[in-house]
This record gives structure tokens, C-alpha cells and sequence, in this order.
DNA sequence: CTTGAATATTTCAAGCTTGAAGTATCTATC
DNA sequence: GATAGATACTTCAAGCTTGAAATATTCAAG
């Protein structure tokens, strides 16, 4: 056991570092991306990730569902809905056979918008990630997936 | 040049899924990392940042060092450092030849509550990357490096 | 049918975040 | 030393986010 002290410690510092950088670039490029939507686009990143998950599903979904996709909270997309709604981009409907539940769809507008932000979206992620070629990408996913799965067991 | 669309088009969506994929893993980690904080030390991420940065300089930070360390606005740090001075975990003193300008500086109580902080912390990401050896670690990091080079300039 | 637990959603207070506007101070130039 | 621009910081309104509490409705026993 006692060899096993020399190789642990600077580990758990190699994998901090690892840590500090990947979120440094993952919030560099958001914040980029929540920048543009924003100068460019007059709207935000919770907006269009709500957005994102209707145009999935054009039969709407539920607040428990959107919220579940997003994996934020209720009362998060309460007011998210509220706003895209004032804007005319999507619809409360009333479930039929639970008056406590709405479904929420997008309308023609809304569909129409989010296919402008959708394409303006894969730009900015394709030039942001121009560096990676198809190998790389691969490699990337599945190291990914491992550290996924490493820290946590959802989805 | 007809024989290259065929590879961009599926190039440019397999990089959308890369940036997904790497969003979902890191606020998953990140948010966990939030949930400890609240639950097990009565804090925030936000905090936590401004103490590493104080923490890494005994001397103290002027307001603008900190927002440029950690990329975020001037008034951001204004009421985390409120928060923080209020709890006790830090003294904004005068700086002598600028009556505009404050350093910021841990207190012992400060240094002393971060330290337990740190630990916990590098203990969390060593459990969720512990998928990651030497090698892995190592890899990542460069491949981190050209994602960044190619995304902005920055540092 | 009544009661109680579960479910779907909204409301709320507190905190984080931003960019813009405001205050105070410093510095360079005349 | 007056003044114009730069710098350091705070204040503010608006939006996002959370978890907890409140409402309304459904469902499962009895």
C-alpha cells in the first residue's frame, strides 16, 4: 500500500486541473453562445433550450416534461413559458383528461423563430469546434461517456 | 468541391453532439457540485470561487482582479464580497494610494473555512473523474487545449 | 362518497448574473 | 489648478435558478 501513496496524490490534482479547464471552456463557448442569442438574436439560452425541446416534440409537452428534458426545476419553466408565451412563440393547451396539466406547443411563429436560432446555433458550434475532425469528435464522445458515467448513473 | 459536402454536413452535427454531450456532463458534475455545497457546508459555488481566487493570494485582490479572474461583471463580485464580509470571511481594507480602490483579503476564519472547503471539493472530482487514469487525464487535457485555442484567444 | 396520498403546476424569497448608468477618484494635459 | 478622459467601484432593473410552500386536481382505498 505504501507505493500506491507516491501515484494518488498528484491524480486527484491532474483530474482537478482537468476539471478547472474543461469548465473554463465549456463556459467560455455558453457564455459566447448566450452572448450572440442575445446581441444578435434578441433572446436567451433558457429560452431557446425550451424552444429546442418543443420543436422535438410537436404534439408539446407537458411542464414536468420540459422540465424533466431541461432537468431544471418546475417553477423554473413556469416562468420561462410565461415570457415565450407574452412573445406570441408558444401555446398553453389544456390537457383533456387532467385539468391540472397543460401541454405547451409551439406556434408557427415560434417554429418559424427557432429554425432561425437553431441553424445560427450549429454555426456557432461548428466554428467554435472547427479544431475537431471526425476522429476526434468520435474520441471525444466516448470519453465522454466514460466520464459520464462515472459521475452519475441518470440518463 | 461536390465530393466534400457529403463530410461537412454530417461533420458539423456530429460536433453539435460532442458540445451537447460535454454541456450535459459538466452541469451535471457542476450542479452536484452546487448541491454540496448547500447541503453539506451552508454555501454557494459563487463563494467558493471568489475564496480559491482570495485564497491564492494571500496579499488580497482588488474588485476588478477578482471579476477578471473568474470572467464575470464588476457589479457580480460587489454583492458576493458583501455576502462573504458579512459572514466574516473576508475584510475589504483601503488601498493606500487609491481612494477609489479596496483589496480584499481572507480573514483566518476565511482561510480557515476555504481550506475544509478545497478539500471536499478536490475529493468530489476525484470521485466523478475517477474513470480517468494518467494517461486519460493527460489526453484530455490536450484535446481540451486545441477546443480552446480554436473557440477564443483568451489566456 | 369521503378521505388521504400523489401529482401538476404556480408562487415566493433569496441568490446569482448581466449590462447600463451613476459616483468618486485619479491622471494627463494645458 | 482647471478640465477632460480614464479607472474603480456600486447601484439598479431584468432575467434565470432553486427549493419550499401553496393550490388545484386526480386517484386509490375504504
Amino acid at each position: 500500500m505504501a507505493h500506491a501513496v507516491d501515484t494518488k496524490e498528484p491524480l486527484s490534482k491532474l483530474r482537478l486541473r482537468v476539471w478547472l479547464k474543461l469548465l473554463r471552456a465549456t463556459h467560455a463557448l455558453e457564455d459566447d453562445i448566450r452572448r450572440r442569442l442575445r446581441d444578435e438574436h434578441n433572446t436567451t439560452l433558457p429560452r431557446f433550450d425550451v424552444m429546442a425541446a418543443l420543436d422535438r416534440f410537436p404534439k408539446g409537452l407537458k411542464m414536468s416534461e420540459i422540465s424533466g428534458l431541461l432537468r431544471v426545476s418546475n417553477g423554473n419553466i413556469t416562468g420561462i413559458v410565461d415570457r415565450l408565451a407574452d412573445e406570441g412563440l408558444l401555446v398553453r393547451v389544456a390537457v383533456p383528461g387532467d385539468r391540472r396539466a397543460q401541454r405547451v406547443r409551439l406556434t408557427d411563429k415560434g417554429r418559424d423563430v427557432f429554425a432561425v436560432l437553431a441553424k445560427a446555433h450549429e454555426g456557432w458550434i461548428d466554428d467554435a469546434l472547427g479544431a475537431l475532425d471526425a476522429d476526434d469528435a468520435g474520441r471525444m464522445l466516448h470519453r465522454l461517456d466514460t466520464l459520464v458515467k462515472g459521475a452519475s448513473d441518470a440518463e
